[in-house]
DNA sequence: GACAGGGTAA
DNA sequence: CCCATTACCCTGTC
């Protein structure tokens, strides 16, 4: 039905799995087979070099390969561009290259310089760029051996396929970054902050060494042994620890501590514990007097601490974790040190201090460690919760949680799971671990009463322990402890608050919480928000999210708010497993018509977006697309940024939208009717769907516009369908299509947004041309003069924002009638006498200047070609 | 309870 | 590449 053309270098060679469906051709597939023969021949070459000893050689149905082949595999992974034909060839020699280079380190150095960078080839990250690795020395059982690390900068290349691999990538994903994890190769990258997230997940230097060895294929170069050494030996050796609501700075050494008070910037920031410890005797006295009076319950500590332990061995330790159990499951000497009050230096600093301290702390190397010791503090009283005993936790969730848990505190982290994959019951599973007062943040009021509703559901919670607190509902718990579920913007408020408001900020500040749950974590860095991590003093902190990306910079700072990294998932795992759906990516190019293309050349970058948008083309294929999707019997979300084009293309189209002033009692009545009516299959949506609207019915997802590069957008949308509940028949497919207007900016807008999905192991398929499109009865915009008159409106639509600003808003009382249009705030307002009235003259002013264009035709379109070429690069 | 208005995030 | 656009939350008023 459909053709596709492998015409960009980024078009992935991958195969869909399931090549059940229409638009993803036949003679692709045939293609690719052929790389594959390709491909085997190599790996059967080179086995041959290498394995003349005869050992090892138990997996070779997996097709093993050697270091030799890893350029042509890479070649192959959704992100490469060229084959590094250099490196590749180089490899196969390298018995005399291990000669040379073996005794030759500096080399390393002068590598670097002496190539001209023109000569660097695009392989998935430069992985080999210039160098030479062809004088490691493969062991003689490389072959049985799953991981090759770069002597030069830590990267690791992971053979994904080897039976190790698993269990491989278990260790990788603590001690490194994952970069990218396409089907056959994931690469990762050794940092100094992988290495302090994997130290505060406890493993040890020794440790993390010896696993390497063992699963690397050529010795591990000193220059990284020297690295990992150099860069864990200060981790964990400075802690943050919240003693009666206050903080203070603890490390077991004195040298340490003199060497932090010294410090320009931490110095300073000491405070006189004795002069607060008074301040606070005299409240605090108040208090206990209070308490103790009201309850003797959390006398029984003993029984509360069998069920932890019952808790924790219930996760499973599986063969990775044999691997290296004996450090992430043993307690070591810290513990004999804790007990050892006299061995313990620290200072006090206050509240606000906190965020500068750990900030300095991780630029001067030795990064705070905040664990939480929940089973000895018997300060703070406990949380009567429990899971149900219905409640099923799946392998992956445990197995985050045993990094956080491991050695039997809680430490403070992030945990990245796809959405759908079950954040929630992370969250609530940890809680009812630690079992003291909780406190759950999130993004908006709706997240607020489902994080509430599934707690509720999970667990053994009393609804009268749950209190929620935003705009309209000001609950606070009325017994000693409990859950308060809020919202970012409401505990992070700078501005005069109602005398509500304030009560329940000074209920939350005022007391010491256990553990804080972070939901939608990459939303904490923002300026407003982060300051909710200082304010709200909280023994362990967890931050969930689907996405840690920002467009911005500021991601890394949830290191020093936050805490490391504990768990990435791997989506393509989650989904090969069915816990989440299994989704085809397509882009679809659509040729802008010759006419939206001349105006598109002559505007201005700002108007150039609608035009992209509103190309009929792109229409055109949209609605092809929804009519095969909803044929198939698939529930159809479209997607567009732009609340103009929103508009347009659902009511041409006759469907539901929802935007942002849609009223809620028409969001709720759309959605109800997308879900139980058979008739509504497909509904538009505005970016109010990138989040928070749960809808596993959606198996189907067409983007016609979305704002710029933003990779988060990208992958939360997608998420919307990985949820889907069919997704587990047989076959099943959820279809992920991003519409884009060929030869624009959206091209590159679309390239950069893919970025985290295809390094999350996504393949995106390109499509040209969807066949049957034009024979489509009742295709939209067949005609050109439809065509002109769309074109006409959009050019007019421009004009109008463009009029606004200088002030003149006087015809937005011609809107269409209709409630939707009349309660929207937006100023996309056509009048229909308008069109009417501008018909001649408009049409010859187009015609005027659109015959001037030819010139500037030809002096963009190559500009284009190239901004465009470059940016695909990149 | 609806809505305008201010502030903030992406 | 940054700014504009969009949406959301909170508050206060009718």
């Amino acid at each position: 039905m459909a053709e596709t053309e492998d015409v960009t270098p980024r078009t992935s060679g991958k195969i869909f799995p399931e090549m059940n469906d229409a638009f993803f051709s036949d003679n692709e597939s045939v293609a690719t087979d052929e790389e594959n023969d390709d491909l085997n021949d190599n790996v059967v070459q080179v086995d041959n070099l290498h394995n003349d000893d005869g050992d090892n050689n138990d997996d070779e149905e997996y097709g093993e390969d050697s270091f030799g082949t890893t350029p042509s595999l890479l070649r192959k992974s959704t992100t490469s561009k060229r084959t590094n034909r250099r490196s590749r060839a180089s490899q196969n020699d390298s018995e005399t290259a291990n000669k040379l280079a073996a005794k030759d380190q500096s080399f390393l150095h002068s590598a670097n310089s002496d190539i001209p960078t023109d000569f660097i080839p695009d392989t998935v990250s430069g992985m080999f760029r210039s160098h030479d690795f062809s004088y490691l020395k493969l062991r003689p059982d490389h072959a049985s051996r799953p991981i090759w690390i770069s002597p030069s900068d830590g990267r690791i290349i992971l053979e994904s396929f080897s039976p190790l691999a698993e269990q491989a990538q278990d260790f990788l994903v603590t001690i490194a970054e994952p970069i990218s994890r396409p089907s056959h190769m994931h690469e990762y990258k050794i940092t100094a902050y992988s290495l302090y997230a994997a130290v505060s997940v406890g493993l040890e230097t020794a440790d993390i060494l010896s696993v390497l060895d063992r699963l690397s294929k050529v010795p591990v170069a000193q220059s990284i042994i020297d690295f990992i050494e150099g860069a864990t030996i200060s981790y964990g050796k400075v802690k943050l620890v919240i003693k009666h609501n206050r903080y203070f700075v603890e490390t077991t050494q004195a040298d340490i501590l003199q060497m932090l008070l010294k410090d320009s910037i931490i110095g300073p920031l000491r405070i006189d514990s004795e002069l607060q410890q008074k301040k606070q005797d005299d409240e605090e006295q108040k208090k206990q007097s209070i308490l103790k009076a009201k309850s003797n319950k959390n006398r029984n500590n003993t029984n509360t601490n069998n069920k932890n332990t019952k808790n924790k061995d219930n996760i499973n330790p599986d063969d990775v974790e044999a691997m290296f159990s004996a450090v992430v499951g043993g307690d070591n000497e810290q513990d004999d040190e804790d007990d050892d009050i006299d061995a313990v230096h620290s200072f006090e600093i206050a509240n606000e201090s906190v965020e500068i301290v750990k900030k300095r702390c991780q630029e001067i190397d030795y990064p705070v460690l905040e664990e939480y010791d929940f089973r000895n503090d018997h300060r703070n009283p406990d949380l009567d919760i429990d899971l149900k005993p219905s409640t099923q936790i799946r392998p992956y969730q445990e197995k985050s949680l045993s990094k956080m848990f491991g050695n039997g505190r809680a430490r403070s982290g992030i945990i990245v799971l796809p959405c759908g994959a079950g954040k929630t019951l992370v969250g609530i599973t940890a809680a009812c671990t630690i079992k003291k007062s909780v406190i759950v943040l999130c993004t908006s009021s709706v997240s607020v009463m489902q994080w509430r509703q599934q707690f509720l559901q999970w667990c053994t919670l009393q609804p009268e322990n749950c209190a929620v607190f935003t705009s309209d509902n000001k609950e606070m718990f009325q017994t000693e402890s409990g859950l308060v579920v809020s919202t970012y913007s409401m505990v992070a408020n700078t501005r005069n608050r109602s005398h509500d408001s304030q009560k329940v900020m000074d209920f939350l500040t005022g007391r010491e919480w256990g553990f804080i749950i972070l939901d939608e974590v990459h939303v904490v860095p923002a300026a407003m928000f982060r300051r909710v991590v200082s304010a709200i003093a909280a023994h362990a902190k967890l931050g969930l999210t689907a996405t840690l990306v920002r467009e911005d910079d500021k991601i890394s700072d949830l290191n020093f708010l936050i805490g490391p990294k504990l768990y990435e998932a791997n989506w393509m795992e989650l989904s090969q497993k069915g816990h989440i759906a299994n989704v085809q990516c397509a882009e679809v190019w659509c040729p802008m018509t010759a006419e939206f293309y001349q105006e598109y050349l002559r505007e201005s970058a700002r108007k150039r977006m609608l035009l992209y948008i509103m190309n009929p083309t792109k229409f055109q294929a949209c609605q092809f697309l929804i009519q095969y999707h909803e044929r198939r019997g698939d529930k159809i979300i479209v997607f567009s940024d732009n609340v103009y084009a929103l508009q347009e293309y659902a009511l041409k189209l006759g469907k539901p939208f929802i935007y942002g002033s849609t009223p809620q009692q028409e969001r709720m009545n759309i959605l109800q009717n997308f879900q139980y009516n058979d008739q509504i299959n497909t509904i538009f949506l505005s970016k109010v769907g990138d989040t928070s609207i749960d809808l596993p019915e959606a198996t189907c997802l067409i983007q016609i516009s979305s704002h710029y590069g933003s990779r988060r957008q990208e992958a939360q949308r997608l998420g919307r369908i990985l949820r889907a509940k069919r997704r587990n028949d047989e076959g099943f497919n959820a279809f992920f299509y991003s519409l884009v207007s060929k030869d624009t900016q959206e091209m590159y807008y679309s390239t950069k947004r893919q970025a985290f999905l295809v390094d999350q192991g996504y393949a995106f398929k390109v499509i040209t041309h969807l066949h049957g499109m034009e024979n489509l009865p009742n295709l939209a915009y067949a005609s050109p003069r439809e065509r002109r008159e769309l074109l006409q409106e959009v050019l007019l639509k421009n004009e109008e924002a463009a009029g606004l600003e200088i002030g003149d808003d006087a015809d937005n009382s011609i809107g269409r009638g209709g409630n939707l249009y009349k309660r929207g705030k937006s100023k996309a307002v056509r009048g229909e006498g308008s069109l009417a009235g501008l018909a001649g003259g408009e049409d010859m002013a187009y015609m005027e200047y659109s015959t001037n264009k030819n010139k500037e035709l030809k002096e963009h379109h190559p500009l284009i070609r190239k901004m465009y070429y470059k940016n695909l690069k990149k």
